[in-house]
DNA sequence: AAAGTTTACACAAACGTTTGTATAAATTAT
DNA sequence: ATAATTTATACAAACGTTTGTGTAAACTTT
């Protein structure tokens, strides 16, 4: 029932030995003696030694630990996310130290700052929707901790990141719906800064030219992401000119808001206006309006993958770290088809 | 560009002072002179100092990280809470480790060991539904280590923990239901040994005592939360011959479940069987079958409460660990009404 | 039996910081 | 001008662990 915490030199004292020994006993170092290794071994059980990491870490300035930034947590994507990287991480005996950017670039760079102060051994991250300057990222590379980038990826050179062909995944959501009959089909899009709305644009683009059709740009308007902004750009898409009879949506939370524009307008979804979006949340399979279909972007993948990347990187990182060579995983996504609810 | 990292010691050669002054300088001590004072300064800023919180932690015997160990974080509910942890950490300096259990005591045993292992300052626990032993949880008080339980709470004496008021939501849940005619009520809970399912019961037959009916303990079935053992628990209740007009499902995430389940029984929603259920997730907002209404159980708020807690616990530490007072804070929820999907 | 080799351990330094105590120098008081 | 006090700094230990090096004693080898 005593509760004071055992260390090395309590047990080095008691067995007359010195704490070296001991720590080589419970490592079982071949240098030690069968007999002082049982010895150690036993009195370490009977006294309840627990080595103290905080001590280990600062000695041997590593802390298995991987800093996770990400935007916000009770976005399904990202939970999903960080459950794969916790997942890998604690296969590998890290632990993962959390935070959540709220999508907003100040509190972006100060986790940054915590995270190195922590002195992590790595960090993963997925970029808040507004982040246009990368210092913070550049800064932390000079204190070798590397960065792995997943799902929302920085507009810079030499990065490691996984993520997922956005490019392509929209060309097989636009041939998904030209297929139904559709011609004239709109895009709602994110802040041009992320890659993956660059990818989209991409994809829509590729499409087109495949199939020999003009490209009408306001039939893709990006948008912030806020229902606000989302409600607007709707309005927008479907009071063009040429309007679209199917729209792609950034996601499946814009998805949401885009659909409750479209009641707004008092136009009927999936005659009026079809839907596909991204993700492949949850929620699409028990949604009352489910899109038809939703770009699988495997989130929890994506998180265990930036994971195993980051091991790599770390164990390598004592050789060499090249700087050289980047990492840049690009997962296909897969379109999944939903069925309309029932009943 | 050096990335070599700086340190006191450095700081302290490079002025021809002493570590302990450029310590006490970089801190604002009094016993310090102006002039060292700036000086330190001004070079630690140009050198680019970073104290080394390894040391620090290694030193004061102190992390400021918080443990936290939940289910399952793709569950919305738990990433709602975390996030609110998060925040309130986030607020006072304090970092989130952070672990699932992904339901199993064995797993949930090792995080316990891994967080006590890096000297966490606290734990936030959410127990696995079915963790029935509490040694894990007994040992690491040993360490000085405050342990607060957040929503799934184990049946231990002497713990603090926030939770809702489970009891009072069933009754306000039940009644509703009475309200809108339903005479046989139905109920698929839990595992018995979370206190919330303990607490639904109790709510359950306190509405029925105030109500004068009589308590048909086959009406409430307790079940494993797996999509099988939720298909069987609902056609049992659907089959019986006292049979319920309408289901308390234990949680929205059930509710699909039982949903599935009354689909292939040829059943209608909300005609032959209707459902209230608990933790009103965005799911609820967007479902093709939303409940009639959700129990808001406040899991943000849970979590930020939680971690209120246990900062108050680590201030109060020191002076002098009372083992004689526990917070139980008990939120009241909040039975939230829900319109069915439009069109 | 002497020289060489192995075995089993001890010693000490190091990681970066904080903090209690000692001590010169500077200031004030007498 | 000397003693008392204050100020500003240095010194050293400590936190718990790991690890390179040194060295007796116990073995081999010949």
């Amino acid at each position: 029932m005593d509760n004071k915490i055992v260390t090395i030199k309590e047990i080095a004292t008691k067995l007359n030995i010195s704490p070296s020994t001991v720590s080589r006993a419970l490592h079982d170092h071949k240098s030690i003696g069968l007999r002082t290794k049982a010895r150690v071994q036993q009195l370490a059980k009977e006294l309840n030694y627990e080595p103290n990491q905080t001590a280990i870490f600062f000695q041997q300035r590593k802390t298995f630990t991987i800093g996770v930034i990400l935007p916000e947590l009770s976005e399904a994507f990202f939970s999903s996310a960080i459950s794969g990287i916790e997942d890998c991480a604690n296969k590998n005996k890290y632990t993962v130290l959390m935070g959540q950017s709220h999508d907003d670039t100040e509190r972006e760079k100060q986790l940054v700052e915590t995270m190195k102060n922590h002195r992590v051994d790595g960090l993963l991250v997925s970029i808040a929707k507004n982040t246009t300057t990368y210092e913070h990222f550049e800064a932390i590379k000079k204190y070798d901790i590397p960065v792995v980038f997943f799902d929302r990826i920085p507009s810079m050179e030499n990065i490691h990141y996984v993520a997922c062909n956005m490019a392509s995944g929209t060309t097989q959501a636009f041939n998904f719906l030209r297929k139904l009959g559709h011609k004239t089909i709109g895009m709602i899009n994110g802040p041009m800064n992320l890659l993956a709305s660059k990818e989209r644009v991409e994809g829509y683009r590729n499409a087109l030219t495949k199939a020999r059709l003009k490209y009408d740009p306001s039939l893709i308007i990006s948008c912030d992401l806020t229902t606000d902004g989302i409600h607007k750009v709707t309005e927008k898409l479907l009071s063009l000119k040429n309007k679209p009879t199917a729209i792609i949506a950034f996601n499946d939370y814009v998805l949401l808001d885009a659909v409750e524009a479209v009641k707004k307008l008092k136009l009927k979804i999936n005659k009026d206006v079809s839907f596909v979006s991204y993700a492949n949340l949850p929620i699409s399979n028990y949604s009352a309006h489910p899109p038809l279909a939703s770009v699988e972007q495997f989130s929890y993948q994506q998180g265990y993958k930036a994971m195993e990347i980051m091991l790599d990187l770390l164990s390598k990182n004592n050789l060499e770290n090249d700087n050289t060579t980047f990492y840049k995983i690009i997962l296909e996504p897969q379109l999944i088809l939903h069925s309309p609810p029932t009943q």
